[in-house]
Parts: structure tokens; sequence; C-alpha cells
DNA sequence: AACAGACCCTGAGGGC
DNA sequence: TGCCCTCAGGGTCTGT
């Protein structure tokens, strides 16, 4: 399921794979993938050329010579640089076609994903927070945004409005390294608690970046490769094992709807 | 206004 | 073996 850093990798890989490639067609395997008119899409991309390959929190923006289109990978979005030739598979859902006889294809198990065509200048996404490794992901305005909220602190780390591009994996690592309960309420921490939740959360998508992505379930690069990433998790998807820091083990439980581990000695709900 | 829950979708895994 | 049921989850929409 990719987080912050598996986009940004994504986005490293295809500015590597197919900059200033021109799309020649578009075929629309599975129309809800796009969101507004699929025919629109197809014709406004038809003849442009891959100029910028950006990311803001979890989202792809693709800038094309004169519109754009962003693109929401959800839980199993991947994309492909393939030949022409090579078999479609089962779950590929779009197909650009390049001029140099390549294709990007979309596959997508779940099609929960998203594509949105966009005007050259419209790549906001209005509901998105600061972009957490970024400087206006600060104390103060973490402090100021926790301490008016009642919600469960993991509730919040996974609000896109609050802050993009963490997901239920890094959410996990994040209080974990900051010793905070998932279930703590927001404005209950105290500074120490806000400061170790903004570094850690800094740390943890930065590492996760230089790794290349987290692997877990079905995420593979847009080169379609697996096996090539670490896996570098504390405690996400470590239910009954050893806690690194205290070795008490670790515990499934649910939080904000999702599935959540923990280590109940070193993450205590305050009084 | 702020928050909770349903929904989308498929494959994996458990139970029998 | 194979069927049925449950679960996984990000964002969006609907309901309270």
């Amino acid at each position: 399921m990719p987080e912050l850093p598996e986009v940004e990798t994504v986005r490293a890989t295809l500015e590597n794979l197919i900059s200033g490639e021109e799309i020649i067609d578009v075929k629309i395997l599975y129309e809800p993938i796009i969101k507004g008119d699929p025919v629109k899409f197809k014709k406004a991309l038809i003849g442009q050329h891959f100029r910028q390959f950006k990311r803001r929190g979890k989202y792809l923006i693709f800038k094309m010579d004169n519109v754009a289109f962003i693109s929401h990978l959800r839980m199993e979005g991947k994309y492909f640089v393939q030949q022409r030739n090579e078999p479609i598979l089962k779950h590929t859902h779009i197909i650009f076609e390049l001029a140099s006889g390549k294709d990007l294809r979309y596959d997508d198990t779940r099609k929960f994903g998203r594509m949105e065509l966009r005007d050259f200048d419209d790549e906001e996404i209005t509901s998105l927070g600061v972009e957490p490794l970024s400087d206006a992901f600060n104390m103060s305005y973490a402090k100021d945004f926790l301490h008016h909220s009642n919600r469960h602190i993991k509730a919040l780390l996974l609000d896109q409005s609050f802050v993009a591009g963490i997901g239920n994996i890094y959410a996990d690592e994040i209080l974990f390294l900051s010793k905070i309960h998932p279930d703590e309420v927001a404005c209950k921490l105290n500074d120490q608690n806000i400061k170790d939740l903004v570094l850690n959360t800094k740390e943890v998508l930065t590492k996760a970046i230089e790794l290349g992505g987290t692997t877990i379930r079905s995420y593979t690069s847009s080169l379609g490769v697996t096996g090539r990433f670490q896996i570098n998790l504390r405690v996400h998807t470590k239910q009954g094992e050893a806690c690194p820091f205290c070795q008490t083990k670790i515990i499934k439980t649910r939080v904000a709807g999702r599935g959540t581990y923990l280590c109940p000695n070193c993450q205590r709900l305050k009084k």
C-alpha cells in the first residue's frame, strides 16, 4: 500500500524512465479509474509529452506540454513501463502508448486508484495539509493543530488535511518511535511528545525514501521489481514479536478503523 | 462543525 | 478439494 515514500519512489523511477516521451494513444480498459470524462482524458493526453513528474502527499502529478493529470494509487495501484508487445496483465486498466514503442501501464488489482485530468496550472489538491518533509510541518504547526483536537492521535496522523502522505504503516512506526499510544487524545500530548512526533515523522519517511519504499503485500516499484527493497518495519505487521526496545510482545488492535500495531509497554495512554 | 461509518474492489486465508 | 465468509484499507460521500 503505497504511502509517501513509495509514491516518491514511483515518481523518481518514472522520471528516469519516460521523461520527454510522447503519448500517442491511451487505452482505457476500466473506465471508473478515470475521474471525469474518459473520452476527454484520452483526447487531452494524445500528442502530449511527459515534462515534469511531481508528488504531493500520496498523489503523483504528471505535467505535460499544456495539460496535467494527477494519479492516486490508493491500495494497490502500480505503474509498469513495458514494451508494447508484452502481454497485458489481468489487472492492467490504463495503457499509455508512447512514441518510442514502450507502454506506460497502470495496474491495480482492487481498482481503487484514480486518475484525473487537470489544466496545466491547476495541479493543486486543495484538501491536503502540509508536506511532512517541508519546513511547514514543524513544532508550532503541529502543536496548534493537535491542541485543538479531541481525536485520537493516529486518526490525525492519517488525516491528509493535517499532514499529507502518511498512511497506516508509517503512522504505526512513527507512534512507536515516539512512544505514543495510537489512542492517545491529541490535545493531551505535551511539547516533548509533539516534538518527537514531528522529528520521527521526518526521519521515518526520509529513511523509507532512501530505501526506496517499503515492500508489503503487493507493492512493487514502477519497474515491476519485487524484493529489491528492504523491509525496515519495527512494529507494523509484527504482532507477537518482541519489541526492539523492551522485548514485550507487540499487539494488534483497531484504531480509527485500521489495523494497528503497538508495544503495550512503550506506548502507554496518559491518565 | 466535526466526526463516524459505509462504500468501492479483489484476493488471501480460515473454517468446515 | 472447494465453497463460503471475513478481512484488508485511502479517500470520498453520507449521516448524525
